[in-house]
DNA sequence: ATTGAAAGTTCTCCTAAAGTACTCTATTAT
DNA sequence: ATAATAGAGTACTTTAGGAGAACTTTCAAT
């Protein structure tokens, strides 16, 4: 059972570490809840570690760590349901979480901004970020980083023909571009798209 | 568990590398990061690369090459730039990375899967996930989960008129619906959309 | 092949900041 | 009265970060 003050400086560091991503120093606890004195604060972070609510990484600063459930990648939300026109919130039973690191992750993972609305029919707006995983090969229906003449960058999907390669916008009032395979060079494929509110 | 400094410099050998294709010299990431010492930089580079962050291929010159992906940054991805259709990747020089933890974390947020087609002009289609914040309070023109007579729940776009709500969807095919305020429950403002591929 | 500049490596020394371990005190609930 | 909780403060240890000297290795120009 915790304290009232282990249980607010429970709350305070795990809230600092969600949003900082490390964890605070003591002081830094102490600045948030108004206590001046450091080694209050360290008499009840040792007690959480005793009680195993936190962890200590080895005797680096900012390095506590939360324990047990708590302690999830951060990359990982939970994953509350499908929403429809209509209905109420369906429960998901299969997967109850989902999980961004392996969009984000990986190697030569990089992001672009979009400009233009070239490929807005697959949902992929004027100012999204597409998350392009780096690669030199790519299979028909990928929406691919190509460079053409090693001079234009352009976002769009890709066919391959034989010894042609045709280049599609996902944009019904553009039409697809046709080039022999070595004016086009593969920067990356597309694996995720991204947009803030 | 990084340190500051050599999360610091991860990220700065991450982003030259993007930028660059090529490693910084120690030297070069003392001037980036405004360290004087060699001798310093070089302490942290060998930590980065005892802890499996980075490599050094032989012993060249700018041999550094990132590695364990895993344990870079989760939310932080170099962005490399904007990607228009016929145009050249342009450099974007004031934000040199792009960071999701503020969509992805603070309090309150989950996911929830898009089922349908009502958002479909404001680019959010079947299937994709949004990001929602908690919230009973939305402004005009959030796009909102909606509560209609705490039975069904709905993703449509807030437009407040007075004693009543009317609930948009981004889809010229379908029409609005308005409901006197007191039939709806706002339960979230969606902050963030995802599409993995 | 030689050579000199640039880059990398290995040290030592230093300071500031963070963590740890105490003691002393006050308040409150049992 | 006593034990649990909470806070202040002091002294000490450890770690992070920085400067810089001295050295070795790499690379490119000759």
């Amino acid at each position: 059972m915790l304290t009232g003050l282990e249980e607010k400086i429970l709350q305070c560091i795990t809230r600092y570490i969600t949003q900082n991503g490390r964890s605070p120093t003591l002081d830094e606890i102490g600045q948030l809840l108004e206590i001046r004195s450091k080694g209050t604060i360290h008499r009840y972070v040792k007690s959480l570690i005793d009680k195993g609510h936190l962890q200590r990484s080895g005797r680096n600063w900012r390095g506590l760590r939360l324990a047990g459930e708590q302690n999830r990648r951060l990359t990982i939300l939970p994953l509350a349901g499908r929403i429809a026109a209509g209905k109420p919130i369906e429960a998901i039973s299969e997967q109850y979480e989902i999980n961004f690191s392996e969009m984000l992750l990986g190697p030569g993972r990089y992001v672009l901004e979009v400009q233009g609305d070239s490929m807005i029919d697959a949902g992929i707006l004027d100012g999204d970020l597409v998350i392009v995983r780096e690669t030199q090969s790519a299979d028909n229906g990928d929406i691919i980083v190509a460079l053409i003449d090693n001079n234009e960058a352009t976002l769009k999907r890709l066919r391959k023909k034989g010894n042609q390669v045709e280049l599609i916008p996902d944009n019904q009032s553009m039409t697809p571009m046709i080039y022999s395979a070595d004016r086009i060079n593969i920067q990356g494929v597309v694996v995720g798209q991204a947009r803030m509110y």
